[in-house]
DNA sequence: AGTCGAATAGACAGATCTGTCTACTCCGGG
DNA sequence: CCCGGAGTAGACAGATCTGTCTATTCGACT
């Protein structure tokens, strides 16, 4: 049996974590491409060997730094909803408060999400698979937010909402100036508005 | 003199056309920097020391081809546009007919000017400039057409319907399947009916 | 004390990438 | 006819990248 204290069925070890952490962060600043194995084995402070025993290759590296980051920011995400209270269009309204917190952040460098889809064009790329379950995860909590608003036509509205989110995060990191929260959630309150029952 | 025709600054030959007409089509399909020169070069049929006498640079290349398609896009924009006649608001929803003929596609691939923007991360790389300043110039135009219509803020809607183009050919390229298009287009009228004047 | 698993450093193979260089060909205008 | 510009093929240098392998160390548990 394993040393770890619960029955994890992914191997859990203090140097997986660290690879994961630094990974991600090198890739989300730089792109997936652009970053070889070697700088992230050298800033995680890790051997080669040890990387390729708890993945096969890179991309399945970024695959799973994907995976984990992802439930991360999900439940991130949650938390924020939660906090919002009970009314459902305020929940709602959350996220692109949420929104707004990211991209005010001084390292933000757009969504690692959308620029693994962008870079990984194989339709069986890891990443890419990886970066569209991530949207799509994010898009049935905000269908559901809809749903439970009452709002006309919940899954249409959400995918625009998500048209919306991606939109804004691109243009928030392309033009590093402007408040492109401020006109996304602008235009969810005109969508939402005419979404709502009369 | 050259024997060229006209007087263009830039140096117009068959084999630099060639070589743009087929870079953009494989960094289009695969990316910049997943795609290296020589793969470009063997598909053109050029010579690798023709490329380099019409360009300093790789990234060179990739920002001559940005600016050449680009002007390209526009000016199909702009045709599309006038052919939608008169009417204001019509001039402006043509812009998501456009959008709707390009997604469909069978060779859509997304925008390779995001994608530049994605895969180039430095202030002063070219092909990020290039692609932010096609993005600009498309605003520009669909603010022009905001402000003819009469509507409200016609620079904040303006931003705001670039958020849904963007957002759209993001998911039109990350799920190769539902019809983004008209979400967009959906959702750019709602917005412009909040934007009429009463 | 001894054993075993996890991690290490670093060499290595084999690809691939950008950019340079040379020597050659081809063709059109004076 | 010949000169010069444009293009060519392909070798080459030098980096860099992924992934493999070996020999070693270290620490925890028995």
């Amino acid at each position: 049996m394993k040393t770890t204290s619960a029955s994890e069925t992914p191997p859990r070890s203090a140097k997986r974590e660290q690879l994961l952490d630094t990974a991600w962060a090198l890739f989300c600043r730089n792109g997936y491409r652009a970053i070889g194995i070697d700088t992230v084995l050298a800033e995680a402070g890790v051997a080669k060997m040890t990387l390729y025993k708890h993945f096969a290759s890179k991309e399945d590296l970024i695959a799973a730094a994907m995976e984990q980051k992802g439930a991360l920011v999900l439940a991130g995400l949650d938390a924020v909803i939660d906090a919002a209270g009970n009314d459902p269009e305020r929940r709602l309204m959350a996220v692109f408060d949420w929104l707004a917190g990211w991209f005010a952040q001084k390292d933000f460098s757009g969504c690692a999400f959308l620029k693994a889809v962008g870079e990984y064009n194989g339709a069986d790329d890891k990443p890419r698979q990886a970066g569209a379950a991530f949207k799509r995860a994010m898009r049935e909590r905000i269908e559901q937010l809809c749903a439970e608003a009452g709002l006309a036509s919940p899954e249409q509205l959400a995918r625009q909402l998500m048209l919306l989110i991606d939109g804004a995060t691109l243009h928030a990191d392309m033009y590093h100036q402007s408040d492109y929260a401020t006109d996304a959630r602008a235009a969810a309150e005109a969508l939402i508005a005419a979404a709502r029952p009369r």
